[in-house]
DNA sequence: GTCTATAATTTGATAGAC
DNA sequence: GTCTATCAAATTATAGAC
């Protein structure tokens, strides 16, 4: 089983990832975070000095946890619509196991409203993300007979897709929303 | 050309949605909407007591001028695909007309974090949207070959890919990111 | 690394004059 | 219907003791 997070700072991290997840950046302060794990708010500025900061080390994270869960570009398979449903995965892992949105989506729609280094992470991760589908489209037998420029927008639509479904999961309730949502078929 | 809103209530409900839609329903204040009008936040409580109640107003507003947009279902077309575009254009119109996210999309992202009647009004939307969208397809040629399911789940299909299209838009820089949102094609 | 204490500002909301 | 004045609470953030 997994055990309590080792040290503050990953409490914190943990917290805070859960608490925009849930109510979005200017939805949680750090009294919240404070209070839920049991130390003073001026111990979280002590990890974390501005909102801020700790914003954009939570998007980083996040980014970091699910390009780690995509794999390395070598791995992936040469089956285009494999590909597809890998990414299908990472998506419906958010709300399986978390129960919530993706970070990166309830950031980007608030994004205007964010702190430069927020919404600078948020951007990152859309463009790794996105990076990673292309380059990953590219290597599969479909990927050899398209354009570039016709792999770049399928890719454009499958993260609109997942991203566009965890919203409807969560605005509506969240029952078998996601089931729905599946990525045109590429191969055949 | 369009006239300036005649009264006070109207000129607060144009702001308020306007800065739902830019930094999400807890990234504006009453003296935000004030200073931007030209009154007194005293104003503003007088037009609207609470802030959840503005926000329920901003939304049931938002959503019925949606759905005119779409049309009533009577004069909606028997081509599927021509449904499908048509849904899309109101979509696309929130992005070329003002710049910005569905407000209820910004809204569904931070739904756990609102105001019961503010979320209330968030799962209206996509219910009487997506309640629009399923009696349209029902209706087409294509509908009437298919089964209710597969028509419901072509429907939230379509309503993730476009609401997840506006999302990528705004978070990587809006520029032709939507020109790639193209509903899957149902009729041949 | 965590605490107490506090500053400086902002927030949603109300009372009462005009 | 808008104003002045104000409140109580919450917010991000800092200084300094332990």
């Amino acid at each position: 089983m997994a055990t309590e997070p080792a040290n503050t700072e990953d409490k914190i991290l943990d917290l805070a990832e859960h608490l925009i997840r849930k109510n979005g950046f200017n939805g949680f302060s750090f009294r919240d975070l404070a209070s839920g794990i049991g130390v003073k708010s001026s111990s979280i500025h002590y990890h974390f000095p501005t909102k801020a900061e700790l914003g954009r080390r939570v998007a980083e994270r996040y980014t970091d946890r699910f390009l780690d869960q995509l794999g390395p570009l070598e791995e992936a398979s040469a089956d285009a619509d494999a590909v597809l449903e890998k990414i299908r995965h990472a998506f419906e892992l958010a709300l399986t196991r978390d129960g919530q949105m993706c970070l990166c989506g309830v950031l980007g729609a608030e994004s205007s409203g964010l702190p430069e280094p927020v919404a600078l992470a948020t951007r990152r991760f859309f463009e790794r993300v996105s990076g990673w589908l292309i380059d990953a489209l590219k290597r599969t037998d479909w990927g050899n007979q398209q354009t570039d420029r016709a792999i770049e927008e399928t890719a454009t639509r499958t993260l609109a897709l997942l991203e566009g479904g965890l919203l409807l999961a969560r605005a509506r309730g969240m029952a078998g929303v996601f089931d729905a949502i599946r990525p045109e078929r590429l191969a055949g």
